[in-house]
DNA sequence: TTGTATGCGTTATCAA
DNA sequence: TTGATAACGCATACAA
């Protein structure tokens, strides 16, 4: 084993023969260096693999206040983003010896005036970094380069902003929670059946189609996707789709649906009189969603982990702020979690093994 | 909001009208302060909610050469805890600052008083702390007490030292891993059939099975436990037994298998020519079982995250050894995933969202 | 352009 | 028993 030491920026100072503050000079680029010897103090840096002491910066750092903005578009209804804010706060209160605030804004959907403006209003504020939810269109895409042209580090939370310079994106493999939605609805359907797929039809989640139908396609030859009722996020239309697609397909023995039209769903099998005989397969574990699976509608649900990309985006955003580090992968996916009915029943949640345990 | 400042020794100090080598007396039990100034001084450590600055004592310890120990009892070809070593170095890797030695020796099975001596000889050669993987018996039980006893800091990992005075246990909850296979299976046969259990019979995988024979009894009437081998981890124990057990109940649909025995389970089926017919739901992800699962004899896994057993172990034992803070938490533990062949397959894992996402 | 001095909060050593 | 002070590595204000 080569165990290997860390230079120090006095160390480096020595070897290049200068001030300790010239070699912070060089570290970050403010100027009034001689060319030569900042080509000669980069030169050891290089060689020695220099590497800034990540609690010599804190403790010399912590007095400085930190804010962090986080803007998403969301309803106000939408509960998701309630994990997403807490994985925030959890980083925040993990770092507590530094000074951080944490301002929180959410815009409504389709409102993407209103999100550039808070953008603006954040930059201008002084803010020291983004993490943000947005939908990826042209005009938030500019302004996140406009952001990030100017010094702001940001992070694509949840939704990436594909295209744009943001430091990374935190969030679900769209495709891969498609993908294994497929194979766990094959699983509980017996590898044969005819199924139907509700889908808002966003663009954001087009992706997790795509991994769904794949994975039917390609290792599932008995399922038969009969019909894919789009809704556009909107309650009445989830309804009437599905009743339609369960009138003109009554063999279908299970629904594939996303998050927000499960309720809808399970609402028209409800009225059908077919609830429980049909079941359905859906995305993200809230509250309203639990009771479904709970009361027996939804057989599985597929869950992405909402408090660990709030958590991971504070975290990424945050090595950046204080070390410069930017993130070693540009994708970071939160792990795709199958979760039946016996995972959250309560009963054997708080189940102690030393209860059960009797040690010999 | 009421934003709350940290108090430092040397405040504490001034108020106490000490020095801070006083206060550091105290705070370190050092002794040599006299009981009046020591009372007041602790008076206000806990007015002042006193919270030592980890950067800064991260800054000032460095220097300090750190040893942990890991030692787990295991045969020599089992790769679970390969991954669970990952885990560890993670977090040894991320502790780039210091200088930590990360001393890992396995022990066989059944072999207590090769554990113990090994124990014995760490405890002598000057380690910080351990972090242990052992089967709970008395002896093993009583030498951890008297680590503890003598100031080390124990953390069990994966199996627990239930009864001892070890820091925190980080592993598996059996029981809910048991429950959320019962629905597991459940789910896969439709919520009807005849099965089988073939377990090892080890009693510290006891609550597992007692977790899906629960989940079994409890939500589904319709599964019909026909019969459970114990195989004591005997290869040739577990073909028979399985073959025995289907030949006495054909109709046996599904079977429950653990770890180790995964491999002679869907062996015996193979040989009976029942296989990928009677289907199997196990525990753990390693490469063979990975291999059953995508030949189709294994259906689904349940899966509790070595790598992440060992990353927390080690966290939890370095926050101890530097900032003095036991774990939050007695009980850690680890999430228990459902794993399906798509969860796996390759072409779905790699697949890159941007790939798919034609931003609009 | 460059160097020096001081502070961040703790630990540890030495002196009183 | 106590107090003073030098590290730890980096940032920054200030002096040259």
């Amino acid at each position: 084993m080569v165990v290997f030491f860390m230079a120090t920026i006095r160390e480096i100072a020595e070897l290049a023969e200068v001030s300790r503050g010239t070699v912070d000079r060089v570290l970050n680029n403010r100027g009034y260096v001689k060319p030569d010897t900042k080509k000669k103090i980069q030169a050891l840096l290089q060689e020695l693999h220099y590497q800034p002491n990540r609690n010599a910066r804190a403790l010399s750092i912590q007095k400085k206040n930190f804010t962090i903005a986080y803007i998403y578009r969301a309803t106000e209804i939408n509960v998701f983003f309630d994990d997403v804010i807490t994985g925030l706060k959890a980083k925040v209160a993990e770092l507590s010896e530094h000074r951080i605030s944490l301002l929180v804004k959410r815009i409504k959907p389709d409102d993407t005036p209103a999100f550039i403006r808070t953008m603006n209003k954040m930059q201008k504020a002084g803010i020291d970094g983004f993490i943000i939810t947005a939908f990826n269109n042209e005009k938030i895409r500019k302004k996140t380069n406009e952001l990030v042209d100017q010094g702001f580090p940001v992070i694509a939370c949840n939704v990436d902003l594909a295209g744009t310079q943001r430091l990374a994106f935190v969030g679900c493999n769209l495709y891969r929670s498609g993908y294994i939605a497929g194979g766990l609805l094959s699983i509980t359907v017996g590898g044969r059946a005819n199924i139907g797929i509700v889908t808002s039809g966003t663009p954001e989640l087009v992706d997790r189609i795509r991994g769904f139908t794949d994975a039917i396609h390609t290792n599932h030859p008995d399922i038969h996707i009969k019909e894919i009722v789009t809704t556009e996020e909107d309650n009445s239309k989830t309804l009437s789709g599905t009743k339609a697609m369960m009138k003109k397909n009554p063999g279908i023995r299970m629904i594939f649906s996303e998050t927000v039209a499960v309720h809808g769903v399970c609402r028209a099998l409800k009225d059908l009189g077919v609830d429980k005989k049909v079941k359905v397969i859906c995305f993200d574990d809230m509250p309203s969603i639990r009771q479904l699976m709970l009361e027996g509608y939804v057989s599985a649900i597929v869950f992405q982990n909402p408090f660990w990309q709030g958590y991971r985006s504070f975290e990424l955003l945050w090595d950046y702020l204080l070390n410069r580090r930017a993130p070693e992968h540009e994708f970071n996916y939160s792990i795709t979690e199958i979760r039946i009915r016996e995972s959250i029943i309560e009963d054997a949640k708080e189940v102690h093994p030393a209860k059960f345990t009797v040690p010999t």
